[in-house]
RNA sequence: GCGCCUGUAGCUCAGUUGGAUAGAGUGCAGCCCUGCGAAGGCUGAAGUCGUGAGUUCGAAUCUCGCCAGGCGCGCCA
């Protein structure tokens, strides 16, 4: 348990045992949130709880910390407790703290920081799945670095965790996507073609073009229409096979891949229809059929089979998606990352698992902003069908996979963010997540050329403020991970990994690890080494690399 | 027009139930290697926290108005 779990508990205990004396009113207790001071001299650890409570109870803050001060009990943890105006309790750790949390980290190792929050809740977290229509554009590439990363938090924090894309191989994109690819097959054949106004355009179409000619005899082409089916099964494997490649390329792999035709074929989306028929939900009307969403959460209803017998409504199938979600895959739990356009959405969706009486707490939605393209000083969006993308691939050829990864995580998701490709080119180089790197080659240099036994430290000589500060340092990690899992927030990771690679510089500046006094250096590459393991893991976390060498 | 999101240092962004002197990276002006990696450390300049009012002992944080930008408001996905 790291120190401010600890504290917390300290803290708690001594408010109940002053509300059992009658010394302090009885209310409902906050969590009492325990921080790390910004000015060192306000000690280790500090907590606000005398304030917060102050005004459920209607007291003074600062007689509140001398009598909660009073009722601590005696531990090994604290050596020093100070009040500060207007109602701060600041600790100060005990040399017998600090040595206790070097030697955990060295027991636990790619277990540090680990904590059961989830308690192996079956959690499924789905993100990016995009139309399988062309490459994936820079504009996905946040939500995905956020997804794995999410993933990697949870997985951290005990929850069984399943990463899935969902495929839309069902539906008028995917039709309008073949016809696009039909017609340029006919275009380079020199058959009669007509490409759609609509349809999908760009280099990339051609080459699935080009590439399917290949694969598919020039006999069996004459005829395209019998060559149609043949032709959707290559083309759709062509493209999630890049999209694949892609996403590995930054980093990311999924569990499942979950196909849209599936809830079709296997009756999902029946089921559903059927359950929201029998609950009075469905109308007909203007030739199609609605669900009455504007019982739950949007203003109105929503069209789940198009008039004209043209087919279900990409909705409609997601219905069935999270139907399957929940009822068939039994998750407990689902995260889903959007686009934030697709906002509207999740009030429909919500809508959905209101009348299948889902709790709406099961379901989270992250929401990152539109990253819009900006080059040239013009900005515009990506759109596919435009033929107007700047991809992965394109992105990853001029900025390393560290450098995008940190960029995306580093900021919270409802920052619009504006991807300015002559700046992401010249940050690239200046990028924060070398100053981590570098700082945990360093680390792996100084430990390859120990050359004593350091098993045996006296870790109390580890008592310099550069030395205290970092494994206090080292000590937050597992609190930052539990409140990352909570919020969902990576970024809260990325500014611990700076924070902590910042104490390690200032503590190689100012501490010799390998010198005469043998003790000392002992000691010394006790902290080095576990601060290393924190690092790594931080790293791991991010799903950045941790480089031995630079 | 309505709904959601955003506005903090020149630039890119943090800021945890309202609390200690509003922070970091980068850029700018300087200083520091014949010592385990200078992709580093240290010092400094730089902010009407979009704006106006309100609540409070206390507001970047909560409430309302206004300004600016983004995204939605399809029988597209």
């Amino acid at each position: 348990m790291s120190s401010s779990a600890e504290l917390s508990k300290i803290i708690k205990s001594a408010i109940i045992k002053a509300q059992k004396d009658g010394e302090l009113p009885q209310v409902d207790l906050p969590e009492i949130i325990i921080e790390k001071p910004k000015i060192d001299k306000f000690g280790s650890l500090s907590s606000n709880i005398p304030m917060i409570l102050g005004k459920t109870m209607n007291c003074n803050p600062m007689d509140i910390a001398v009598i909660i001060l009073k009722k601590i009990e005696k531990n090994q943890i604290i050596d020093k407790w100070d009040i500060a105006k207007p109602g701060f309790i600041n600790v100060h750790l005990s040399t017998f703290q600090r040595g206790k949390i070097l030697v955990d980290i060295i027991k636990l190792k790619d277990k540090y920081g680990t904590n059961s929050l989830g308690q192996k809740t079956k959690i499924l977290i789905e993100f990016v799945s995009v139309n399988p229509t062309g490459p994936v554009h820079v504009g996905h590439a946040r939500g995905a670095v956020l997804g794995s990363v999410i993933a990697n938090i949870l997985k951290f924090s005990d929850f069984n965790v399943s990463k899935e894309y969902y495929v839309n191989d069902a539906g008028n994109q995917i039709d309008l996507f073949i016809e696009s690819i039909v017609e340029n097959i006919k275009k380079i054949l020199d058959i009669d073609y007509k490409i759609p106004d609509d349809g999908y355009k760009g280099k990339y179409i051609e080459e699935i073009a080009q590439d399917l000619i290949k694969k598919i005899s020039k006999n069996n082409l004459k005829d395209v229409a019998s060559a149609y089916e043949k032709i959707k099964k290559l083309a759709l494997e062509i493209t999630l096979d890049s999209i694949k490649n892609d996403l590995e390329m930054l980093g990311i792999k999924y569990d499942n891949w979950f196909s849209e035709n599936s809830l079709i074929s296997e009756g999902t989306l029946k089921v559903c229809l059927d359950i929201l028929d029998k609950k009075d939900l469905l109308y007909e009307k203007d030739g199609a059929q609605w669900f009455k969403s504007s019982q739950f959460q949007t203003d109105d209803d929503v069209v789940l089979y198009k008039s004209n017998d043209e087919g279900h409504t990409y909705f409609s199938t997601d219905i069935a998606y999270h139907y399957n979600k929940f009822f068939i895959r039994k998750y407990e739990r689902i995260i889903n990352i959007f686009g934030a356009d697709h906002h509207s959405h999740v009030f429909r969706i919500k809508s959905a698992l209101e009348a299948f009486e889902i709790d709406q707490n099961k379901m989270d939605t992250l929401l990152t902003q539109i990253v819009r393209f900006k080059s040239n000083n013009k900005s515009e969006r990506f759109s596919k069908r435009s033929g107007n993308i700047y991809t992965i691939r394109d992105l990853l050829d001029v900025v390393g996979v560290d450098a995008i990864r940190f960029n995306f995580l580093h900021r919270t998701p409802e920052s619009q963010q504006e991807f300015d490709i002559d700046l992401a080119i010249k940050e690239s180089s200046e990028n924060p997540v070398y100053y981590i790197q570098y700082a945990y080659a360093r680390l792996s240099s100084i430990i390859n050329s120990v050359k004593f036994d350091y098993s045996k430290a006296n870790l109390n000589l580890l008592k310099s403020t550069f030395e205290t500060n970092l494994i206090e340092t080292l000590d937050l990690f597992p609190e930052v991970v539990v409140r990352s899992a909570i919020t969902l927030q990576t970024h809260l990771i990325t500014k611990y990994s700076l924070d902590l690679a910042k104490e390690l510089q200032i503590f190689y500046e100012n501490c010799r690890v390998l010198s005469e006094d043998t003790e000392l250096s002992k000691a010394r590459v006790n902290l080095v080494i576990s601060s290393k393991i924190v690092l790594k893991n931080v790293l791991n976390l991010l799903g950045i690399n941790t480089p031995e060498r630079m």
